[in-house]
DNA sequence: GGGAAGATGTTCT
DNA sequence: GAACATCTTCCCT
């Protein structure tokens, strides 16, 4: 399985979240391979971007976001759930793309025992809470490499067959929300929402 | 199948 | 003390 290598998170944050889709998280654990083809993501940019974390400048919160791309920014929302994001652009523009949604092609059974409910496929990682609690993350891999082992992103040779692609507004934000950075596979089954 | 509301804790004002 | 890049349960149809 081949890699994504540093300076494609360095492009320009639209581009990475629009170019990920259809290409794979994976996620090697002490109980098994888990393995998810992205099917919904969300640009979050430094500039005019008020529902960004970053925008009120650098925190310890959001300090990820300012840090090298391609590494994960991980978060807990509504104090139950992550958020899983990953870190694009040059060192210290605090932009990122958050993964919303991935289709469960490997160890959908473990997913599904780390979600501790009897639910369908379409429910083990059709969100950002859920998927990462089907793929076990939390605020441990805050700042973690996605270039290596046991977290990576990795290259589908085939990601053409997750097409056409649609962009839309994003889910659940309250500022800019008429901006059109959420990119899906269009009428994919696992995506979050319609 | 769909809408409403509560859970829950960290961060920032 | 309010806001928050959400999920689940409950009740309705």
């Amino acid at each position: 399985m081949k890699l994504f290598t540093g300076d494609f998170f360095e492009q320009d944050t639209g581009a990475v979240a629009r170019a990920l889709l259809g290409h794979y998280l994976c996620h090697e654990t002490t109980g098994g391979m888990m393995v998810g083809a992205i099917v919904e993501t969300e640009a979050y940019l430094s500039v005019d971007d008020p529902a960004c974390h970053a925008s009120r400048g650098l925190t310890e919160r959001n300090a990820a976001m300012f840090g090298p791309a391609g590494r994960a920014y991980i978060y807990l929302i509504y104090g139950c759930h992550y958020c899983f994001n990953v870190v694009t652009g040059p060192v210290g523009s605090g932009e990122a793309v958050l993964v919303r949604a991935v289709e469960p092609l490997e160890g959908s059974a473990l997913m599904r025992q780390r979600r501790g409910l009897a639910c369908s496929n379409r429910d083990l990682t059709s969100g950002p809470g859920k998927l990462c609690q089907a793929f076990g993350l939390d605020r441990s891999f805050n700042g973690c490499s996605l270039h290596e082992k046991p977290l990576y992103l990795a290259v589908n040779n085939n990601n053409m067959a997750y097409r056409p692609l649609q962009v839309t507004p994003r889910i659940g934000v309250t500022t800019a929300s008429d901006r059109l950075l959420r990119f899906i596979v269009k009428d994919n089954p696992f995506l979050s929402r319609r």
